[in-house]
DNA sequence: GTGAAAGCGCTAACAC
DNA sequence: GTGTTAGCGCTTTCAC
């Protein structure tokens, strides 16, 4: 375990106890060229002994790199975009990048301070895993020194590399199995905020429409964030509304998770008295009692794809086509189920 | 929005163009000493202009500062965890600290690669949110030349701030709310992972003792995880040992949630076979159906303190003893319910 | 109140 | 193969 003195030794120091420059200690440990193997040993042997590790500041002031990625997301984020930002975080690791976090709020303020620190970082790339509202945001983003990947989300107007899943097939998925089970009075749960929440309400009303079943507005509604909170209050709001509901695809899983939870304060239970369907595919979901009928994002691949396509862009690779859009799969649990015959309210 | 030049400007430029000397410039940024008023306003106008920010390498080199403090979690962390960080993330900014994460898995190189990490990064602090198991990890950070502070855990042996619940009061609150339903047939899941696993266990144990209800080891079970999956596996184990039990104390929310769901899969449900109570509060445990009674951790309070402890101490305060160990809070929802005359199974 | 100059720790030419 | 030198962008004495 050698002296072990806490990080205290430069690459000066280590030079002058191996008899040597500092560029030869720095070649050795950079192996960027051939250093006599004797030399070499010493150097080694000093560094261990001393506990020297390079200055990561100094290393990339000179570099001009830092070797490090940033990654902005809510800062409410989710169960799903946790285990999305682990995901990126492992990989990132793997090709040599350290991970910075931008949690930001939902607020202009928030913005614009997450762009200045943004700035001062001097990052290698950006990840965006949370679609901020403020166009100035896209325009630094489109004119960055350093490479971009959206990730759940895709930004007209720009050509950024955008992985996230096809929402209208997910979608239109969700409802389909709900029709498929016989429903035909089909609630919707979804959001205002982020695009998808409207893609997902398009999926819904296609799928709808695709069948033959008319939309009915009032089986609509649309909450202002995704949390469970908004989803027991929009089933809520949905139960008033006296559709004759039998079914109610909510756009996330947490809504669903908040949908559920209104049913069960009213008496009323999925799947026997409504189904619910939701999309994402927490670790939790399948936890629940009932466990939810969901539509799953490939998060593993979509975490990876992203880090992959921000690395190889680092590295200057030209952005090669990937296919950066992803498929869902549905994944029928508990929640839903067929309607009994004669059962449809109407 | 002004030229916009991209992060390009340099302190130089910026002092070129107002006509001063790059130190007036810093010093107009930093606030340091007096600078002529008109000078000033040139200055703030000419760095607006230029979108120019201070390069953090160049930065930190000559302060020998980063700024930055250091927080090590599971890389599995759960929402739990995922509350705690976000908290200590946000004060750390109020007081001017960027954040970097450790993600650390629960194997031995994991830890070593990420004491690598951790020295080479120049932290100006440690926040370790994960306890973990390599002696020399604790070592290092004994005799780290950056502050340390644990949270959510305590370790034998040094001196380290530690900010935590009080472990066996909180269980022995658990234990109790079961007993005071007229429960005398209890269950208890928890974890041979970490230390509290065992505190909450020993809180379990000298709650019934108290109520002079003898300790049964066949309805006490340990899992290797504290994950859903491991308490719905537990919560099988235990029902197939028939111990007619009427409750069960999961050692954490998670852990609950899967026992909740074990009985699902065997048609029983909470409260009405069997009531659960878990500890940490989760976010998602009040939308559950039916809704987790559980002891609160006082996340933000706890998140709090870790941030201002930990800047305290980088500032160079002397480590006041503040009063570390937090209390918790009973929070009775629906999974627990008192125990019907006559049905103790007995 | 402001400028000049030194230097933080490192790497990359460029000599040798 | 290895040493010398310059310089990354910033802050901070020290002059003025």
């Amino acid at each position: 375990m050698g002296l072990g003195v806490i990080g205290v030794a430069s690459i000066i120091e280590v030079a002058k106890l191996a008899g040597v420059s500092p560029s030869t200690v720095s070649r050795v440990i950079n192996e960027k060229s051939y250093v006599k193997q004797e030399i070499r040993d010493k150097v080694m042997a000093l560094v261990q002994e001393t506990g020297y590790v390079p200055d990561n500041a100094a290393r990339s002031m000179v570099l001009k790199r830092n070797f490090t990625v940033g990654v902005v997301l809510p800062e409410t984020f989710n169960m799903f975009q946790r285990q999305l930002f682990s995901t990126i975080e492992r990989f990132l690791e793997a090709f040599g990048y350290r991970t910075l976090f931008f949690f930001v709020k939902w607020e202009p303020e928030s913005e614009s301070k997450c762009l200045r620190r943004l700035k001062s970082e001097k990052l290698d790339g950006i990840i965006m895993i949370h679609e901020v509202t403020d166009p100035e945001f896209y325009e630094y983003l489109a004119a960055a020194p350093a490479p971009v990947v959206l990730c759940t989300f895709d930004r007209e107007g720009y050509d950024f590399p955008a992985v996230h899943v096809n929402e209208d097939a997910a979608s239109q998925a969700a409802t389909r199995h709900l029709i498929g089970l016989g429903h035909r009075n089909i609630g919707l749960i979804s959001g205002s905020q982020f695009t998808f929440g409207a893609q997902r309400a398009a999926g819904y009303r296609s799928a709808l429409e695709a069948a033959g079943i008319p939309v009915d507005e009032e089986r609509i509604i649309l909450v202002p964030t995704y949390s469970p909170e908004e989803g027991r209050a929009g089933m809520h709001e949905l139960l008033a509304r006296g559709r004759n509901l039998t079914a109610v695809f909510a756009a996330t899983d947490e809504l669903a998770i908040g949908a559920i939870r209104a049913l069960y304060e009213v008496g009323l239970n999925a799947p026997g008295d409504i189904s619910i369907i939701g999309i994402d595919d927490l670790d939790i979901s399948a936890y629940l009692s009932p466990g939810l009928t969901t539509v799953r994002q490939p998060i593993l691949e979509m975490g990876r794809m992203t880090a992959e396509v921000i690395s190889g862009l680092i590295a200057g690779e030209d952005f090669q086509h990937h296919p950066l859009v992803f498929g869902h799969r549905l994944i029928v649990r508990e929640s839903s189920r067929a309607l009994a015959s004669g059962s449809n309210g109407d």
